[in-house]
DNA sequence: AATTGAAGTGCACGATTGTGCACGTTATGG
DNA sequence: CCATAACGTGCACAATCGTGCACTTCAATT
C-alpha cells in the first residue's frame, strides 16, 4: 500500500533509535531505497528533536544515563552544584533522607547542613563514599547486586530493603521530566525508584535543564507525586507554568536571586 | 551493525577514563582494530577537553581530587601491595569472593586477575567503589548501617546478608594474629567477621608485620580455621614455625624471591 | 479545471571528517 | 649513551556532510 511513505520511514527510524539501536545512513538509504540525502535529513530532524545523536555516518540513540557516574561529573558541574545547594536548603534537622544514584545527588552530599543529625540512606556506592567522608552524617547502605551502569544497587534485594524504610525526604534522579511525570530509561532503575517514592513522605527531584521536556520509557512518578522539583534558571516561563499547572506542588528555581 | 563506529570508540574510551581506568594506545588499537594513529588522535582530543591526561604509551584518568583512601594507603603501602599481589595469585577463575574492609583488602582489588569471571562481595564502601571501577568484576554490596570507623557495614543486617551467602574464598582483615588465632578490637566487627568465616569455604588472612604476635580482645577464628595466612618477609622463622605448628594450613610469604 | 504552496526528493558542489602511511622527533629504560 | 618504542606532523584518499537548486507530488484553494 504505502509502506514507503516518508512518515512511516521516519517513524521506523525513530523507533529503532528509541530501542537503543544505532543506525547507519548508508544502510537505511539502501533499506528504504531512497538517497542518503533523504535519510540524512530525517536524522537531522530527529536529532533536532533530541531523539538521537547525530554522528559521522549515521546516528546513535540517546544513551541516557548509561555513562558511568564519574563521566557525568565533569559536565554541567556548576549547574548541578546550584541545584544541589538550593535543594539542600529544604532539609531540616533530624531528617531521614534517601539519595538516589546520580551525579546531582552526589553533589548534594556536600551541601547538606552540618551537624543536623541527619541519616542518609543510599544505593549508590559513590554517594555512600561521599557520605562516609562526612563524619556528621549517619549512613545506611542499601545493598544488593550492583549495576555497573547505575553505580549502585537496584535489584530485588535493594527494593526489599527500601520497602521497609520510611524516609522523610527522598531525592530521586530522573532521566526525563515531562507532563507525564518523571521517567527513566531502564526498567529496573525505574522499578527501584518507584519503591523509593512509595517509601518517602516527600519526594524531591533535581532536574538539570537537559532533562526537562525529555521523555523516557519507564514511568517513575506522576508530577502530583513530586513534592518539590528543583530546576535551573534556564527554564522558560512557559515550561514552568505548564509544570505548575500539571500539579507539581513546588517548583524551585536555583540560581535566580 | 555499526558497533565499530568512531564515535562509539571514543565514547568507550572516554567512559573507561572516567572510570579511573588507565588506557594503553597499543591495546586500544588492537581492541578496536584501527591504527594507533587513530587512537592517539582520540586521546589527544580527550585530553584537549580535559577528560584525561596524556602520557607516554596511552592516557591516564583525571584524578578527581584528594583520594580519601590514598591517605591510609600511604603508610605501609609497599608492604600491603606485596601481600595483596601474593594473595591474588591463589584466586581461580569464576570464584565468589568476599573482601572484608581494610586497606590491605582494598589494595587486593587491583591485583585480582582480569576477566576471570569473578564475583566480589564486600561490606566496605571504599572496596565497593574500587570493584565498581573494574568493569570485569561483578559486585555485591552488603548493606546495613555503616560504621564510620570500619568504613562499611557490620551490623545485624549485614550479618544476616552474609549468612545467606557461600563464598569460595573470604579475605578477612584481622587486628591481631597470635597462637589463639585472629582477633579484632571491636565486638561488632568480630561478630561480623565470624559470620563471614562461617560462610566461606576458604578463609584467607593478609597480615602486615605489625599484626603478628599482637593480641586483641574479640576472637574471630582459630588458626585451624584459617586456610591461608599471607605475611611479609619480615616475619622471623620462629614466628613462622610457631604458626605452622599451631595449625595454619598454609603460610605464604610475600616478597621473598 | 487551473493555481498555488508546502513537503519531499535527488543531484551537484565544495567543505569537513576520519583514516593510514611516511617522515623526522622525542621520551624511556637499560 | 644507545636502542626501542611511542610520538607529532604533513599528506593523500575516501567517506560523509551541508547547502543550494531543480523537480515531483499532492492536497487545498481559487
Amino acid at each position: 500500500m504505502m509502506n514507503d511513505h516518508p512518515t512511516i520511514r521516519r517513524d521506523t527510524i525513530a523507533a529503532r533509535l528509541a530501542n537503543q539501536q544505532p543506525v547507519s545512513a548508508t544502510a537505511l538509504a539502501a533499506e528504504f531505497d531512497v538517497s542518503e540525502d533523504a535519510i540524512r535529513r530525517d536524522l537531522r530532524a530527529l536529532a533536532a528533536e533530541g531523539r538521537c545523536r547525530r554522528v559521522y555516518g549515521g546516528a546513535l540513540p540517546i544513551l541516557p544515563d548509561a555513562a558511568p557516574l564519574a563521566a557525568r561529573l565533569g559536565e554541567g558541574r556548576e549547574e548541578k552544584h546550584r541545584l544541589a545547594r538550593a535543594a539542600a536548603l529544604a532539609v531540616g534537622p533530624g531528617e531521614f533522607l534517601f539519595l538516589d544514584s546520580g551525579s546531582t545527588n552526589l553533589a548534594l552530599v556536600e551541601f547538606l547542613p552540618e551537624d543536623a543529625d541527619l541519616t542518609v540512606a543510599t544505593n549508590s556506592v559513590d554517594i555512600a563514599a561521599a557520605v562516609l567522608r562526612r563524619q556528621d552524617l549517619r549512613l545506611i547502605v542499601v545493598g544488593g547486586v550492583a549495576d555497573s551502569l547505575v553505580g549502585g544497587c537496584i535489584d530485588a534485594v535493594a527494593v526489599q530493603a527500601i520497602v521497609q524504610m520510611r524516609f522523610d525526604r527522598a531525592f530521586i534522579g530522573a532521566c526525563a521530566i515531562s507532563e507525564d511525570g518523571a521517567a527513566a530509561d531502564h526498567f529496573e532503575d525505574a522499578t527501584f525508584k518507584r519503591a523509593v517514592v512509595a517509601s518517602a513522605r516527600r519526594t524531591v527531584v533535581l532536574a538539570t535543564d537537559d532533562k526537562l521536556g525529555r521523555r523516557a520509557v519507564h514511568h517513575i512518578a506522576s508530577l502530583r507525586q513530586i513534592d518539590m522539583l528543583v530546576v535551573g534558571p534556564g527554564v522558560s516561563d512557559d515550561q514552568r507554568a505548564s509544570l505548575d499547572a500539571a500539579g507539581v506542588r513546588a517548583v524551585m528555581v536555583a540560581g535566580r536571586d
